[in-house]
RNA sequence: GGGGGCGUAGCUCAGCGGCAGAGCAGGAGCCUUUUAAGCUCUUGGCCGGGGGUUCGAAUCCCUCCGCCCUCACCA
């Protein structure tokens, strides 16, 4: 049972009993409450006249609910606001109105954090603040421990000034609900993260495309270079893996007849934590028919600007100080061109791990001796060109060995019609056109569990039900996968994944 | 996993070899238009855990735990 660990809390559980002993009520079924504070300071302002002293033309009479955020206890005349999702009001308990034993209730037992209901008529106070001036106020719950306190003050130039707060990230992940009590700009986060998921669905259901749902857990895992959670199906005797993408399952929808179709959900990878990584994270995949890359890219511009000006009503995104600017065709460089360009490394004249890995050497850098030629590559891509990449940028042309689901560039044996798009610095999708020749993509898996052998953490299993399913045949497409989290990142101007994810993983922390 | 930083009251922080501190929150009192309300008085601490150095450790050293930054793997 749970006991007062410190003052606050002792006081607070002697002010509950005290309430009990009253035939109080602390924890009632329901509220009457008949506005939600935006209403009913909305509804005032509609009937208030133009002097302030003389009040409204009617009476309005309100009951509003929600979370005590000051208690101003003044002698016979107290002040408190009070906060519900759509806003803050002030609200004025006078003795002479509320009743000497309410009066006391409210200055004595009352705390910060306690959710109340106050029934009264609304006012504006000499000051100028909308208020509602009590005649009786109701406990609906008593908060036993205290959440942090975050005092403002407005200063002579008009900032605003802030005092105390809540702001450890550690304890605002691990309490998240005290950091959403207390911290309206994080609430505010979660709200844009909906809107974000709101747009995306929007742009896709208005363009044609079906939305889907295909399974988590998986006998065989695939679609992307990572390492997947396992677990066991007791009944069906069965190891199963936690997606790492949806893609092989969305493709086979495309074998299937559904000719553009998409996802929106959550993907797990048991890999490392950091600013731009959690285990569990969202994506949005989508695949259409009778397009390639090039397809592709054209939607990605378009869906980016519509999820923008949706969620921001704009296509200017400020992030981390730099206005990216969503309205106008992306940059388009090749991989090789752009690895040339900023490292000074041109990875075709070195066609293999040992000479291309010589080379880095070379030039100062550290390569992870165990790579293969395309993982090389891609490191040069994330060390010397993606930090430069702010505004929106596919890049294209992609090694063929790390890409084992997409489709060969003509006359090029090196390369994939692919490419991956960066924003803010950050790689936010990749995409190409996809193999539909199954005898192809059959010998691409078999070569990669030879690539990989030396490496066999990421040898992935050949999905042979997938190769069936193409078989049968399946259209020309292109494919998408986008994560969502560094999507809400950049439109929230947000550095950090865990500041996106309303519970992010952490360490398990003893108490 | 490697490197760097941090962990002191419910919250935000100071103190960095010599009595454990401040503001806010909390408690008592005064106060019927206040809004960081104010004034007087006041409670509250295994200074992240363990070990060591020292006459003496929040402070120096070692170690463990957690978080942040960074590098590596990845989206």
């Amino acid at each position: 049972m749970w006991q007062p660990e410190n003052n606050v809390e002792k006081d607070r559980k002697e002010k509950l009993d005290r309430l009990r002993a009253n035939g109080i009520e602390a924890y009632p079924h329901t509220s009457s409450r008949t506005h939600s504070i935006a209403d009913a300071i909305a509804a005032f302002e509609a009937v208030e006249g133009p002097d302030p002293e003389h009040g409204a033309s009617e009476a309005v009479l309100v009951t509003v609910a929600g979370r005590v955020m000051s208690h101003r206890p003044q002698g016979k005349s107290s002040w408190a606001h009070i906060e519900d999702a759509t806003g803050r009001v002030q609200v004025w308990v006078k003795q002479d109105a509320v009743g000497e034993d309410a009066h006391r209730m409210f200055d004595d037992d009352l705390d910060l954090f306690d959710f109340i209901e106050v029934t009264g008529t609304m006012m504006r106070t000499r000051r100028g603040e909308v208020t509602v001036l009590a005649e009786s106020v109701r406990l609906l719950a008593k908060s036993l421990s205290p959440l942090p306190v975050v005092k403002e003050r407005k200063l002579d130039d008009g900032t605003v000034e802030r005092y105390g707060g809540f702001t450890d990230p550690e304890e605002r992940y691990r309490q998240r609900y005290a950091d959403l009590a207390v911290n309206l700009e994080v609430r505010e986060i979660f709200r844009a993260r909906a809107r974000t998921i709101r747009a995306l669905r929007d742009f896709f259901d208005g363009d044609g495309f079906l939305e889907v749902e295909t399974p988590i857990l998986q006998p065989i895992y695939g679609g992307a270079a990572a390492r997947p959670f396992t677990t066991h199906h007791n009944q069906l005797k069965q190891e199963l893996y936690l997606r790492i993408s949806f893609e092989l399952y969305l493709k086979r929808l495309l074998v299937g007849g559904i000719d553009a179709v998409y996802e929106i959900g959550r993907d797990f990878r048991n890999e490392g934590v950091d600013r731009t990584h959690n285990p569990e994270f969202t994506q949005i995949e989508f695949y259409k028919a009778y397009i390639d890359y090039h397809g592709v890219m054209a939607i990605s511009e378009r869906m980016l600007k519509f999820v923008a000006n949706a969620v921001l009503g704009t296509d200017q995104v400020v992030f981390q100080g730099s206005t990216i600017d969503l309205s106008k065709p992306w940059e388009r460089v090749t991989l090789r061109d752009a690895i040339r360009e900023m490292s000074g490394i041109d990875y075709a004249q070195y066609p293999d791990a040992e000479s291309l890995a010589r080379v880095m050497q070379e030039k100062g850098k550290r390569p992870d001796p165990g790579s293969t030629w395309g993982k090389l590559v891609d490191s040069l891509l994330g060390t010397d060109v993606q930090p430069h990449l702010i505004q929106p940028t596919f890049i294209t042309e992609y090694p063929r060995d790390i890409s084992p689901l997409a489709k060969m560039k003509p006359d090029d044996p090196m390369h994939v019609e692919r490419f991956e798009f960066f924003i803010g610095g950050m790689e936010m999708g990749n995409a190409f056109t996809e193999i539909n020749d199954p005898l192809d993509q059959e010998q691409r898996f078999l070569d990669m569990g030879r690539l990989y052998a030396a490496d066999s953490e990421e040898t992935h299993p050949v999905d042979d039900d997938y190769l069936r399913a193409m078989r049968y045949g399946m259209p020309p497409n292109g494919g998408f996968g986008m994560g969502v989290d560094r999507l809400v990142m950049l439109l929230t101007d947000t550095p950090n994944i865990r500041e996106v994810l309303l519970f992010p993983a952490l360490r398990p922390r003893d108490e």
